[in-house]
DNA sequence: CCTCCTCGTGGAATCGATTACACGGAGGAT
DNA sequence: ATCCTCCGTGTAATCGATTCCACGAGGAGG
């Protein structure tokens, strides 16, 4: 693979000249740059961005832990974050944790020999100790949908609060009361959070959150059968269940059907995370939709402030409720909502979406 | 951030012994060793990936380029490219095509620029002359899933062929006679493969199958959708649509539903790549299914071998028909095949995978 | 006791770029 | 005519590793 010698060699300058010519620096004649460009042609010549990198301190390359590349949902957000990247000039590499610590600190530790420029990380669990160190080393960090309590780094997120009040609201019009919820793994604010937010909504309609309703999930498919089959084996089964995230609201799906129960008749189902095959399960799946896009865009711009030097600021864009079959048959379009039905204390927030079929 | 200089300062001894020390050479004597690991954890040393590049002139790093992240089907190629590349040694960048041949050029040339050991690329087109020209070059390279005619590159691919036979006996099985397909685009291989597949299986029944009946797809939801409301506004509709990816049957999915039509009482629906999410669809999609994790395996340990500068093997993995509802109710387990249902030439292949609920 | 290996180590070249600095020549000002 | 400035260019240092080569010390063999 020719080299920058070589170019020089062969448009009979030197290598300076190539390098200036080839970066657009003022000062070089148009004579010099056509031949180094012509020489360039030629010879087939791309600059070597390690020697590069090597010199200047910068990859323009971003690094991506994500949790789970067979999410839907962080699929999207990894397409995104490059997409926004890539407009900005940088790459990405993607690393995918699974939800194992070691493996996020696996891909953080390569990111970082690699000498990334920036690091965009959705945690697993509470950091690892070279995360950690990294942060507090300066190296440009944002974490994106998920983040670590106490950490000094911006946090662009999503926020469901919201969204899970109009999710009880929209149940408890229903006439749903046992409500239970699948939770995610403790150690990560996602899987706090929602559970958190959904015992507010619950207390506000003066519903309780029972332990045996919370079940404990780890974002995987095979959580969210296990959790279901143990509320289905309850004396007294919830009517609906409440999946922290798409998969395990699939593996509940799963254990339902298992079981020759039908959703909504049997059970109702909701989802935190819409995602496009939701609208064609059996029976469409009622979810609460993250602006997954902006949220790329908007890790990928703090970081590169970040990087730039400057804040970087932390963002928190509202999520929100799709409603759909899965708890029920929604009242007719156009029928009033019944009044009374929600506590003053929280109106719904405004206009949840409604929508049947793409 | 410390660099290898700091560490010989700080253990007393030379740059070489270091390196020598970290890289398990053996001539380096115990006590240099320890003091050079002491120095190298005292100061939180890593060494530097890109001057190690530089140096070597290996980057122990595959890029990836797949056609499409959002396709299910190759968002767990990746994964299981990644996990074969870590478990030898690698990491991996992927770069997504969305099935735009500018893209994918982009990709092919940063991914070379950062000097790659191999390339991994489940082209989008007949191929950039930038990608053509690294092949050409000898940059290891092997096609997965996708290959380019007339380029000496190994090939991992899975062959439908067998499995498409088995789908279009399903369907004779039950009575359908026109079949009509949403072919992938022409440019790439596995476009123009499924097509053919289908047209022989179907020429081994006898039945025709007529231009009005294939349409011209690009392997996105979007496409699935229009094709298939062409063929509702045909004078005779097909009984039965065959997707040749899974995001063209969702678009199929949703037109047929868009005109308040049943799968599969009012038209059957079929398609090529097996993905979790159709067991859950309303009604569950009969697809066939292609050994992702083993073609992905397969080809990073083609491309390793490309790169240690062995052969490097082809690969055709058999693909597999998986029975649902989306093409009319099976006939219960147990029950006799209707005899002389299948032509003689072409006897089924054995037992086809019959899968209800996971 | 001298010579020759072997072993551990350090010095320095090298990979391919960028960039500070030096230098020569042209042109303008005095 | 002389000096200064500016422009285009080249030389060489540099980034952080790896690795060839040389060198000194110590041990073995004559």
């Amino acid at each position: 693979m020719a080299s920058i010698k070589d170019v020089a060699a062969e448009a009979g300058v030197s290598v300076a000249t190539v390098s200036r010519a080839l970066n657009g620096h003022p000062s070089v004649s148009p004579a010099a740059r056509a031949r180094v460009l012509a020489a360039v042609d030629t010879l087939g010549y791309r600059p070597n961005a390690v020697a590069r990198s090597l010199r200047t301190d910068q990859t323009r390359t971003l690094g991506l832990v994500i949790s789970d590349v067979m999410n839907p949902y962080f699929t999207e957000l990894a397409r995104s974050v490059e997409e926004e990247a890539r407009a900005l000039g940088y790459s990405v590499i993607i690393g995918n944790a699974d939800e194992r610590p070691d493996l996020q600190d696996h891909h953080v530790t390569t990111l970082l020999d690699r000498r990334i420029d920036g690091l965009l990380v959705s945690p697993t669990d509470g950091g690892s100790p070279r995360m950690l160190d990294a942060a507090r080393a300066g190296t440009p960090m944002v974490f994106v949908d998920r983040w670590i309590p106490g950490v000094d780094v911006p946090v662009v997120r999503s926020d469901g609060r919201a969204a899970v009040r109009d999710l009880v609201a929209h149940l408890h019009g229903l006439g749903h009361r046992r409500l239970a919820i699948i939770a995610g793994p403790a150690a990560t604010t996602t899987g706090r959070e929602r559970v958190d937010a959904f015992r507010e909504a619950l207390a506000a309609y003066g519903l309780p959150l029972p332990d045996a309703y919370i079940g404990q999930g780890d974002f995987q498919a095979g959580s969210g059968r296990r959790v279901t089959e143990g509320f289905l084996d309850l004396p007294e089964p919830p009517e609906v269940v409440f999946a922290a995230d798409n998969l395990m609201a699939l593996g509940a799906l799963d254990a339902v059907r298992a079981r020759g129960l039908r959703v909504p008749e049997d059970i109702g189902l909701a989802a935190f995370d819409d995602i496009p095959w939701f609208v064609h399960t059996d029976p469409p799946v009622t979810a609460i939709a993250q602006p997954t896009r902006d949220l790329g865009r908007a890790a990928v711009r703090a970081l590169v402030e970040r990087i730039a030097g400057r804040a970087g600021e932390s963002v928190a864009l509202p999520a929100r409720l799709v409603v759909r079959r899965s708890c029920g048959e929604p009242p007719p379009a156009g029928s009033a909502e019944q009044p009374g039905e929600h506590p003053a204390e929280h109106p719904p927030s405004p206009s949840p979406v409604r929508r049947s079929t793409p």
